[in-house]
DNA sequence: CAATAACATACATGCAGAATGTTTGTAAAT
DNA sequence: ATTTACAAACATTCTGCATGTATGTTATTG
């Protein structure tokens, strides 16, 4: 007997991401066959072709899931924080706590840009993590605790360093050097009078 | 008649490296194809492989050579600057504006790190343009004129600024917005008294 | 100091293996 | 009965290598 057909999308679909998801972290979008995917998956390829219109679709689904848990993640966070400078911190700090998930960092911040482009990686990125930088920027610089600067420019400045960060630790760097440096370039934007 | 071994390698390669560049810029790595290199530069595939070891080893000469401009060029804008910080700033903007080569950004924010890896990329970027922030830091921050923190770290929080700043700029947004934002950054680790 | 033999270099051409995306076929669900 | 989910075979294309050839370069000999 056979299931429906939505469950059984819904496992095909799963077993594929996470196939993919696995060979994708390990051997890199370009070295990442389809018949390495199917195989870990314990389907065939039809199946891919059938969920996906391409390898490329497979990834940005999967790049998908990785920056709507990073952006769940930040959110659960900073809910609980009044200051919008303290939240700037600690949405930072989890940032990065969540981008330590194994091969997040490649995934997010080295073959999703190459293959989706930087533009599509940024909408991505604007709609999970990156936009709560920018919101608790705009806020904290309504306020009056940070400098008056541009939004948008400043927050994608200050998230190319967490990035630079996130990348630097999944090689092995340590952790609270970075958060050093970062909260020193926070603290630097804030308004001294 | 023939012209001699040396000339002919030279010829060749500064052949290959152009063409290929100008693939590798308007298709991306992955899509770029050893023929349509060759044909662009009027050769064989044959040519290529005597040169190159692969399609990867052409491409990270091309990354070395545009890396090279690069550094050239900061050290020009910069060798005149006695002031750091002022070093600091200008060196920033020569970065801008060097990065605005056509294609220069993809290659070496986008495809360089996909392709060759964030770690080989550093390396190329230390030994490059990378490595005069990091040295215009340490000046700036033994004299007394920025706060003390981790130069290493610093550095490459401000490099990924700047790299974004030459992507968003490579895709149309305003050189000025970004030189002030960057240049905010900088002024907030200045050592106020 | 020619002339030439011996070798290296530069490149072209053809081939094998593999990967992608498409098409066709089949069984089960709706 | 029709559509959905998947399998399996197919056509195209690319990469890297292996072989072949012509020219440059160096050593040797008369």
């Amino acid at each position: 007997m056979r299931r429906s057909n939505e469950a059984r999308s819904g496992a095909m679909q799963a077993a594929l991401l996470a196939a993919g998801r696995e060979i994708f972290v390990s051997e890199g979008f370009a070295a990442a066959t389809t018949p390495a995917i199917v195989a870990l998956a314990g389907v065939t390829r039809g199946a891919l072709y059938h969920h996906f219109a391409d390898k490329t679709a497979l990834f940005e689904a999967i790049i998908k899931a990785e920056a709507g848990a990073v952006a769940t993640a930040i959110d659960a966070a900073t809910a609980a924080c009044d200051d919008p400078l303290e939240a700037l911190r600690t949405g930072g700090r989890a940032f990065l706590q969540a981008m330590t998930a194994p091969g997040r960092a490649r995934l997010l911040l080295v073959d999703g840009p190459a293959v989706l482009g930087p533009e599509a990686m940024a909408a991505i990125d604007a709609a999970s993590g990156g936009g709560a930088l920018r919101d608790g920027l705009i806020e904290a610089m309504a306020r009056g605790l940070l400098r008056s600067l541009p939004a948008d420019e400043t927050a994608q400045a200050l998230s190319a360093g967490y990035d630079r960060a996130a990348l630097a630790i999944a090689g092995g760097a340590d952790v609270d050097v970075w958060i050093t440096v970062m909260d020193a370039l926070l603290e630097g934007l804030a308004n001294r009078r």
